[in-house]
DNA sequence: CTACAAAACTAACAATTGTTAGTTTGACTT
DNA sequence: AAGTCAAACTAACAATTGTTAGTTTTGTAG
């Protein structure tokens, strides 16, 4: 199997996406970056253009992602609305186990972009609507509750949304089926 | 009815949380506070002693009212796991209802806390730990479903947390019974 | 009208910020 | 041995940061 290493960039994309994700973007210097990789600030802008730049790169990276996932899904033929939901629940699970930390920045500082805001909100306004769309078709068919969908909507993707705060911590839940359980409980609920 | 009027500290920190909201913590300046408030940020010196005594005041205050909130809880007899289930969503609903910046400033920079992280920390441990043994002793009373108790604390209090986010946009979702149906989806689940 | 306290102001500070320019290092290739 | 090129370095910048000191304004009670 050929594998393209790293590149430099990416190297310094991944130490940023690090301390984003327990500092916040604007606490975190271009000074920390550099200390963590053991080298100068001024030497990562041999590599990328700004600081704007990391956090651009890693949030429209991880969002066409999930823009991709939802199309998929939506397009999906002969499945239930139940066996569509399950398959984002999936799509957040996988994407939240290979990002945690892009996954913490797109969550938490998606508001300090400055050149693609516009293009990230369209981005999420399409999926969320998408989802909405899912939670209707599920309500007419009978599949799912006559609950205001704003609320299955709100209260699902909350939850999906934390997912990178739980998943680098708790790799034994993760191997023994998170996602068959976390489908359980967050659709068929937690009463006995 | 008297009402004690907000004095001028009081009127910083309301202005101070509406923006730690929007943009964090470490991306408002005292600049910008003293902006919103139409004064020079050097003014806000008479009233305050620091910006990190702004971001404490905000997070301890919410913090010990959730540790309040949660020992009436564990307090209370002859009730079911299922009904201090509903009194906890109710007190995340309700501190959620009437603070929603402070509640997004603790979600987001309490790991910027520095004299009080310590003790932060320690409440909210106290806090999920009561929330994870309410959940046992369902589980253990077969009241709630036998799956791990971590997955439902964490899907649970995914939803309870980011309420804030939710609140504020939907004044008409929130009069005709948000707590109801909010425990009804969180609860009992979403397929018919 | 005067006095006093609350709350605003101006001016400045030392530190830190993102970023640029120009230079040096070090590992390969020829 | 000489040349090449990526990737590091030093030094500096202009702007912005939280905060302080000292002064002036404002409103109210005597």
């Amino acid at each position: 199997m050929i594998q393209k290493s790293e590149t430099r960039k990416e190297e310094i994309v991944r130490t940023a996406e690090a301390l984003f994700k327990k500092k916040g973007y604007s606490a975190v210097t271009m000074r920390d970056i550099a200390q963590a990789m053991g080298i100068k600030a001024a030497s990562l802008y041999n590599h990328i253009q700004s600081k704007q730049q990391i956090l651009s790169d890693i949030i429209i990276q991880i969002g066409e992602q999930f823009t991709e996932g939802m199309a998929e899904i939506v397009a999906a033929e002969n499945i239930t609305s139940i066996e569509k939901l399950e398959r984002i629940i999936k799509l957040h699970v996988q994407i939240t186990m290979e990002n945690p930390s892009k996954m913490a920045t797109m969550n938490n500082d998606w508001m300090h972009l400055e050149g693609k805001l516009d293009y990230y909100l369209q981005l999420r306004r399409n999926y969320e609507e998408s989802f909405r769309q899912i939670l209707k078709q599920g309500i007419e068919k009978g599949e799912l509750k006559a609950v205001n969908p704003e609320i299955i909507l709100f209260s699902i993707l909350s939850t999906l949304r934390s997912l990178y705060l739980w998943i680098p911590k708790r790799e034994d839940i993760i191997k023994e089926n998170l996602l068959g359980k976390l489908s359980q409980v967050m659709l068929t609920g937690v009463t006995a």
